[in-house]
DNA sequence: TTTCTAACA
DNA sequence: TGTTAGGA
């Protein structure tokens, strides 16, 4: 599925991704080292972020509400390594949590955020948005 | 202005 | 993890 490019494609910077997850960019970087999500990289060495890596932590994020550490969070979450058929691993347990927000659903609030978020002192909605789905089970 | 790496009161 | 220095 093409699908799957779009959702690997390195499109947004770290302060973007910062306001989608509501994690700082210290965490962000922390987990980059621990290898829970491989960004690419732009000419100038800047993070360049997925929606899957997005997603990765949203899901990073979430355990770690739940009081589950890093080498915790490398168990449930299958390290990245090809960027192929692997980029999407994920454990059944993971698997199953996702379940509870599609595909769609994600690209559209993601989307939609992109577009509202632009001027400073605005607050982004997304993280409620998205807490939701990603409510403790 | 934004992001990056390295390092620590 | 926060935060800052110093550079790109």
């Amino acid at each position: 599925m093409s699908d799957d490019i779009r959702r690997n494609m390195a499109l947004f910077p770290i302060g973007i991704v910062m306001k989608l997850t509501d994690l700082t960019a210290r965490q962000i970087r922390y987990y980059e080292q621990h290898e829970l999500i491989v960004p690419a990289r732009t000419s100038g060495n800047q993070r360049l972020f997925s929606f899957n890596d997005v997603e990765r932590l949203l899901e990073i994020k979430a355990l770690i509400d739940k009081g589950v550490n890093i080498a915790g969070i490398k168990q449930v979450i299958a390290p990245v390594d090809g960027e192929s058929e692997e980029a999407t691993v994920i454990t059944r347990d993971t698997e199953e949590k996702r379940k509870e927000i599609s595909n769609s659903e994600l690209y559209r609030i993601l989307k939609q955020e992109l577009f509202t978020k632009q001027r400073p002192g605005q607050v982004s909605l997304i993280q409620g948005e998205l807490s939701r789905y990603f409510k403790l089970n």
